[in-house]
DNA sequence: CTGAAAGCGCTTACAG
DNA sequence: CTGAAAGCGCTTACAG
């Protein structure tokens, strides 16, 4: 038996090098690697004997090259938070360390009127097995079209349900948002105030219809000024929270859609020398480092996110990962309501 | 002339292609795609005519396995701030935008044993033109040594130069701790209390420095117990916030080394009931999005995180990139002091 | 269940 | 300044 050594002396073994010292072609090697089932028990674990012996990793480059795919998934994302995106890809992670799969990330501007063409070049040179897609370009059905025309495997993430469950992976906004506002109710709350998120967010209008639900259900009426238009972030919260503190009869809770905003609505309670939650009760969503930090901290709901992005990388490439922590059937997961000190009794 | 166009129909061209309609070989093809200045203008012309009639666009795979290193640069980070590496991202991602690379980002765990080996695993099969270094990883010489015995280009980025100019990005965050400091000092304060970083990161030294050169030159004595330890992390801001205001003279002000430490030296100020600035002056450093969103609004230092990132890539792969926008030889890019409202003229 | 051949789309020496 | 040959390390049909 020779070793047929790849030319560069020292180099790293190549397939070649398993083939001729296990005595079979690199084509079986290639099943080995490929986990083919085609395989007679002997010739398995003889080829993988030499694997291991000669600390053989398959080279990516050239596993790409001859699939047609980077063994790898991309992660699309457009900045709906930092701590969002990095635990999501934490949770992507944790679902691929023991395969030999690489993540990419890609930042994307989605007010650029040539995202959708970036975004198809990118995928066309760097040909991941699937995307990863985050809130809100998630939302984008037209994206979702781009990676079906493309061959390109995907899953979407977001505050319900996107696509078939398959194709995405769900928060369950509404419902938490719900539980949420009927904490405020329980605590003695009957003038509550809501700050949107920004039209054309499909997460704005689930957590609207959860503050919605919960009102109906206690038989709340909302005024129609009790409902601003904020675009998540923290100046359009103080804004809304400053005109709903000079209202003649303000609200007593403020539910912001998101952290950000909440601390904007908070700033501008603190502006009138109000005390939260004394005077003024405040919740918030996302659970960001700034709902930990604010004074006081922020009730709010926390994504499980990190999970989110192992349950997402298990969809997109489930068939490449050994092990998997979520049944194929799930798609969502529930939030948690985090009960933190800016909700109180109100005054009467 | 005849279009030889690649087997599988209506697939993309390739550099076959581009080489039949200009009557060239595919080599001549390969010059243009890379740049080679040996080459007469009208072969050029002709190639690169041909090039955007085809709408060519060279296979990463295909140069990656030839060439035997992916076009791509990697980011390694171990989550300083989220935000902070988002927004490195983005100034890599704007330096490279007009190449054909691409960013790979790799979270590590700089706690896990194995970290280093999973690094060199990760640089093996990946192969990126070179890696870029987040702190507080950058700090590890043993790290920059495995890239240079890899052969793996490589910029730290860190709070002060960690490497020869042509591999480090650099903050200057003594010289501008020691500006807010002077800021503290010149509106009034004599007993400043220090939340230092963790033991070990240069970060927190450098920061420390600048504080011990501010209180030097004003000839201000600082008591040991002023001197408190923090982690970068909020509780640790609060306990060394209760620590400091439980002294029998308390300081009047706190310089803490990064943000989520001054939020929680402003919540054992709230906790005994102070006011902030009023009773206690704070300044924090990273301008997180907690700094902008905390009440009052924090003062602190603004790394030029973006410009860093535009800077690092450049220094990585400038021989890739078609233009510049820093010259060479800068390393050290200066941060901000960004005044808002937690500092005050102290109570006498 | 296994293999020999051809090919993925580029680049590196080596010539001339 | 330009090219023909060989090769990077895998995988895909196609056989048997």
């Amino acid at each position: 038996m020779t070793i047929t050594n790849s030319k560069r002396g020292s180099s790293k073994p190549t397939i070649n090098d398993v083939a001729a010292l296990a005595g079979v072609s690199k084509k079986t090697v290639s099943r080995v690697i490929n986990g083919s089932d085609s395989l007679s028990g002997a010739t398995l674990e003889r080829v993988q004997k030499v694997i291991v012996e000669l600390g053989y990793v398959p080279n990516p480059q050239a596993r790409a090259l001859a699939f047609g795919r980077n063994f790898a998934v991309a992660l699309l994302h457009d900045n709906p938070n930092a701590q969002t995106v990095l635990n999501f890809e934490r949770g992507v992670l944790d679902a691929i360390k023991d395969s030999d799969l690489a993540l990419m990330v890609r930042p994307v501007d989605r007010h650029s009127p040539s995202m959708l063409e970036d975004i198809a070049k990118f995928l066309q040179q760097q040909r991941p097995l699937g995307v990863l897609i985050l809130p809100p370009i998630s939302e984008r059905d037209d994206l979702a079209n781009l990676c079906r025309t493309m061959g390109v495997r995907y899953v979407r993430v977001g505050s319900t349900a996107l696509d078939d469950p398959a194709h995405c992976v769900a928060s369950d906004d509404g419902v938490v948002v719900a539980q949420a506002c009927r904490l405020l109710i329980s605590t003695g709350h009957r003038r509550i105030g809501l700050v949107r998120g920004p039209h054309g967010f499909r997460s704005a209008a689930e957590r609207e219809l959860g503050f919605d639900a919960a009102m109906d259900e206690a038989g709340l009426d909302v005024p129609d000024d009790y409902r601003t238009q904020g675009d998540y972030r923290f100046e359009s919260g103080r804004a809304a929270g400053r005109a709903l503190l000079a209202l003649d009869s303000p609200p007593t809770a403020i539910f912001a859609s998101n952290d950000e905003m909440a601390a904007g609505v908070v700033h501008a309670a603190l502006e009138r020398g109000l005390v939260v939650p004394r005077d003024l009760s405040v919740v918030g969503f996302d659970d960001s480092p700034t709902a930990h930090h604010l004074w006081p901290s922020l009730t709010t709901v926390r994504w499980p996110i990190k999970d989110m992005g192992v349950l997402a990388a298990e969809k997109l490439i489930g068939d490449f990962l050994d092990t998997r922590r979520f049944s194929q059937d799930v798609h969502e997961l529930p939030s948690a309501l985090i009960e933190r000190a800016s909700i109180a009794v109100p005054k009467t």
